[in-house]
DNA sequence: TGACAAACCGACCGATCGTGCTTTTAATGG
DNA sequence: CCATTAAAAGCACGATCGGTCGGTTTGTCA
């Protein structure tokens, strides 16, 4: 029989769970230098050590592989973005630490160059109906209600002042970060971090409580 | 047979030259749904109803090609959104112009989607020494000058006070902008419009004189 | 340990990729 | 009107694409 495939086993995992993570993990960088489409089995293959077809194996169809990419993209950007906003008190400090952890993964310490969500979105903008699509519009959209959530929580502890359209906010706080990935990752402009950082402060400020009188 | 088609036909212009043309405003259309990379001689042959080699006999090599693409790009861009604001009198009516143009560039009312100069700026970004790459590097530090300049001539004619940073502007600008692309293009949220402008009035406010006491 | 399923491989398919080379067709100029 | 030249087609190449299939290795459990 089957052996117990229990969720979230990550001791016991067998052969081919740990296969999957590891062509996953090449498929991020690969990804990551030519982009999603250009993403191809046989060079994914040989990057992993295996061949095509048992590379195959783990993912019926080239949109699966795509999928399977996307879901751990999310995975890794909840872990290393989201999770650690929601481990700082709420109010202002969330939202400091919201910036700061996306700033980072934007850098990208790791291999990873530049939010590879953001890339993907314009890749698959016009693919309607596209299950990778669907699913990145699905993951932006929770990343909106995030930052939306979280200034209201910046209301909420009296940190903001209450008339803030939090939307509103949220759509600034994400155009700073997604020019920092324009001006760092493309134009490689050595000011990028200080320009998103007093961007950001600006809008702090104007979000903050009897910031103007009128 | 003289095809006076009525699409822009030029008065001494050669058929090579008028074919050319024609390639290129295809490969605009092509680019615009499946990328820039995914731009194939074949698909472009069939679009502008050519044989792979004779379409090939136009540009030596695909690059150039691409390059083509691009510089075709920038020509319009040029042409409908930087001199329309040019034409605008200086000052703050310069910079709504500018911020207009781009939104309807990046709104399409033409047929292409979204801003494809922000779209291959994504799928070029590690791609150092592509010249692909290069080229856009150059248009889109020209863009920054454009807005940065203009915002200049805001502070000359009084509208912006002078302590204004217009580097720091600039990427405000732009972000919003960006942000547009996004929630227009991929998201399609009907009201993204709407939250550009608003952030954009935001931004002038906080950039007109005496707005706040430092 | 033996059996059986999971994991993996090598060969192969048709299609398409970018790019040459040769030939034919069409435009142009004297 | 014809000769020259430019433009396009025809054809073929090696490589790679996503994907299939039959068979072999390897891990796992009774």
């Amino acid at each position: 029989m089957r052996p117990a495939e229990a969720k979230g086993d990550i001791k016991g995992e067998s052969k081919g769970e740990h296969t999957r993570r590891v062509i996953i993990s090449r498929a991020l960088g690969i990804v990551s230098e030519v982009g999603f489409e250009g993403l191809s089995i046989g060079t994914l293959a040989q990057e992993a050590k295996l061949s095509k077809s048992g590379l195959f194996a783990h993912f019926k169809s080239k949109e699966a592989l795509q999928l399977g990419v996307v879901q751990e993209l999310i995975n890794r950007y909840t872990l290393q973005v989201v999770q650690p906003a929601l481990a700082a008190p709420r109010g202002e400090p969330r939202l400091r630490v919201l910036f700061d952890k996306k700033l980072e993964w934007i850098t990208g310490a790791s291999e990873l160059r530049g939010c590879l969500l953001q890339k993907a979105s314009l890749e698959y903008d016009n693919r309607s109906g596209h299950p990778v699509r669907e699913r990145l519009v699905q993951a932006l959209q929770d990343w909106r209600e995030v930052i939306a959530r979280s200034a209201q929580g910046a209301i909420d502890t009296g940190h903001f002042r209450a008339d803030l359209d939090t939307d509103q906010f949220a759509y600034e706080f994400d155009g700073i970060l997604m020019m920092y990935q324009h001006r760092h990752g493309f134009m490689r402009e050595h000011d990028a971090a200080e320009r998103a950082r007093a961007a950001f402060a600006s809008l702090l400020e104007r979000s903050q409580r009897r910031s103007r009188p009128r």
